[in-house]
DNA sequence: TTAAAATATGAGTGATGCTCATGTTTTGGA
DNA sequence: TCCAAAACATGAGCATCACTCATATTTTAA
């Protein structure tokens, strides 16, 4: 991506004009408010075009079809997502910290990022395998933090290998990610008991391949 | 489910006659195999009719509707994988294996069962979020799995509260069968990575909650 | 044998994603 | 300032798909 500005991907035609520009923004806000609300499947093209005030034939102008509207907004939040990370992983207070309390930095980062953005939860899960872009998008998204975890976790062990920090961090974020994502769903005290084992679970793992130094009997 | 046959299940009308029988049989062959190959977007009801030799009123005699055939051969997918985990835990000479062993046989299990039905991967991949039932068949099976773990574990750790057995059992199902999900998409040296890892993942967070006995240092 | 109940059938209906012919606005050179 | 050409806007209409229902056929049982 050439642009710095993730909402012009996918587009058919790039808005040139402010009004242009406008209506797109509209029609990405009602978007993500319909999609939230009733889902992506029973959220038509013509009713986003209708609360957008948004004639259907301009909306095609723009968006090639219907899945590219979802792909915008997808994109926005591993963006979003990615850089709140790497925010962390980058301060170099952060880099220092002992094993656990970075894996609990890490963890509660990302749940906060989840609790913070429902958006992500409910765009994500709802046509995830309908349209294969989609699973792209977050596939890349992965693969990036990926990389910021492997950089990160090669300064902490010198000694691991290329494959060795590709497998751990493709683990790591895929686990964390997933059993985060599972606790949105459940009553508060359970959800807070699951990040509190996302953390038990990471950290366990972890050591496989950060052995403690301070470890003598 | 009063019925021991699954393919009845959310039926519009139970196929009484043999030829009947067989219609309902031929749908479910050729949806899963369209499903498969196209994709469940891509095939419509009247593709699934024509091929299964069944005019389209007929088929729609016993199925609400399209969501209702991924239902069922979802629903005998998972009660496959139920039956075959099923057996392993309940194997008298596997519960008394060591924790490393024992973890070596659950997820190896899993993924064999994982590889000989590619099915399993394709179907539900592929309708998730668009279809809610298919999520409660996916979430009623993980129950049924997390229940059958749990009794597991509870025989080799006694001293675990129900809570702790609950929370254990699902997030070690979930890892593994996100692990083990994701890994499907993978070359052969990475499966076999990632397989290895699941393992260590799990025997790593096992370990906090069955203390190995014969340690001392 | 026959009337009623159960089952089979496929043309047709409504809804939805998307197009395209036509109309309107903006642009930039003279 | 004027005008022609390019860019943009518009919504009725098309193609497709899930699903229905009026009618025809078969089975049941008295």
């Amino acid at each position: 991506m050439t642009d710095g500005v993730p909402n012009h991907a996918g587009l058919r035609r790039k808005p040139r004009q402010t009004r242009s520009q406008e209506r797109v923004d509209r029609i990405l806000a009602v978007a993500e408010a319909l999609f939230t609300t009733e889902g992506y499947a029973k959220t038509t093209t013509n009713a986003i075009a209708a609360q957008a005030q948004v004639p259907i034939g301009s909306f095609y102008q723009f968006f090639p079809d219907k899945a590219a509207i979802l792909q915008a907004i997808a994109l926005r939040y591993t963006g979003r997502l990615q850089q709140y990370l790497k925010t962390l992983l980058d301060t170099p207070d952060v880099a220092v910290l002992p094993l656990p309390e970075y894996v609990d930095r890490l963890v509660d980062a990302t749940d906060h990022f989840f609790v913070e953005n429902p958006g992500y939860h409910a765009v994500f899960m709802d046509a995830q395998g309908t349209i294969p872009e989609l699973n792209e998008i977050e596939s890349a998204a992965d693969m990036a933090l990926i990389a910021d975890l492997k950089t990160a976790l090669a300064q902490r062990n010198p000694g691991l290998s290329q494959e060795d920090l590709e497998v751990v961090g493709f683990v790591v974020i895929k686990v964390i990610g997933n059993l985060l994502w599972l606790s949105i769903d459940q009553d508060q005290t359970r959800r807070q008991r699951l990040v509190l084992e996302t953390k038990k679970l990471a950290l366990s793992y972890f050591q496989n391949y950060f052995p403690i130094e301070s470890q003598h009997c």
